[in-house]
DNA sequence: TTAACGTATGCCGATATCGGAATATGTTTG
DNA sequence: CAAACATATTCCGATATCGGCATACGTTAA
């Protein structure tokens, strides 16, 4: 089994530097696919087919205008990512003592068991 | 060019679910890798495999103790993910009403092809 | 209809991934 | 030292990835 489909999950989607550059700039507006390649400094078929795969798990969202097909963030699927990483707060918002401290409560917690 | 090594990357090493789950576990306190591997329903190797990668990206820190070796989470790394997600929350907190409009918009627009 | 434009898809090569099995490394105990 | 235990590494196969190039598809305008 080689890595799960990108198009699948969110967060695999994500994991290329280059989608997310897309969705950085999809945040100031909608766009063609031709203006992204040339912001990314790619080709037209490398970018499409990034937006594709963000198409594919709903990170953005495309309407036809013309010849143009305008290209829109719907950035709600980020949320869950958010979300988990949120569930991860306290290790940063802790200082470093009480991180250590907190690391010497669980071994301690553990080892009752 | 395959996809950016996983090594280096924290979204990247997230993005595979068995280590997302692992973070999720040590968040409990510090483990053996055989536990680990057996709340995971994996092999020893292969949870030691993810466990490299996520030391090598800083999101675990190891210590020996006797023939153990106690990993433990330092989540500190997941804070830039958290954050850059963060940059997308009006879009999931603009009221429903105002995303559904602008999706009933693209909608719309496609209809009238 | 045909030409021109904008975009998507298909094929390819190089590489990385994940999981399994066997084995190597390292630590403690007798 | 040797045996037992805990963990890491290596090799492998199947598959997925990303980027480039050529080309197919779809829409508008002449």
């Amino acid at each position: 089994m080689a890595r799960a489909a990108t198009t699948s999950d969110v967060f695999n989607a994500i994991a290329e530097p280059q989608r997310r550059e897309i969705l950085v700039l999809l945040r100031a507006g909608e766009r063609p696919v031709t203006e992204l390649a040339q912001e990314l400094g790619m080709t037209q078929p490398g970018t499409s087919k990034h937006l594709r795969v963000l198409r594919e798990v709903g990170l953005v969202q495309d309407r036809r205008t013309g010849k143009q097909r305008l290209y829109g963030i719907d950035a709600r699927g980020l949320r869950p990512v958010h979300e988990w990483t949120g569930g991860f707060e306290r290790f940063w918002n802790e200082s470093f003592d009480r991180l250590d401290e907190y690391v010497q409560d669980l071994k301690q917690a553990r080892r009752k068991e």
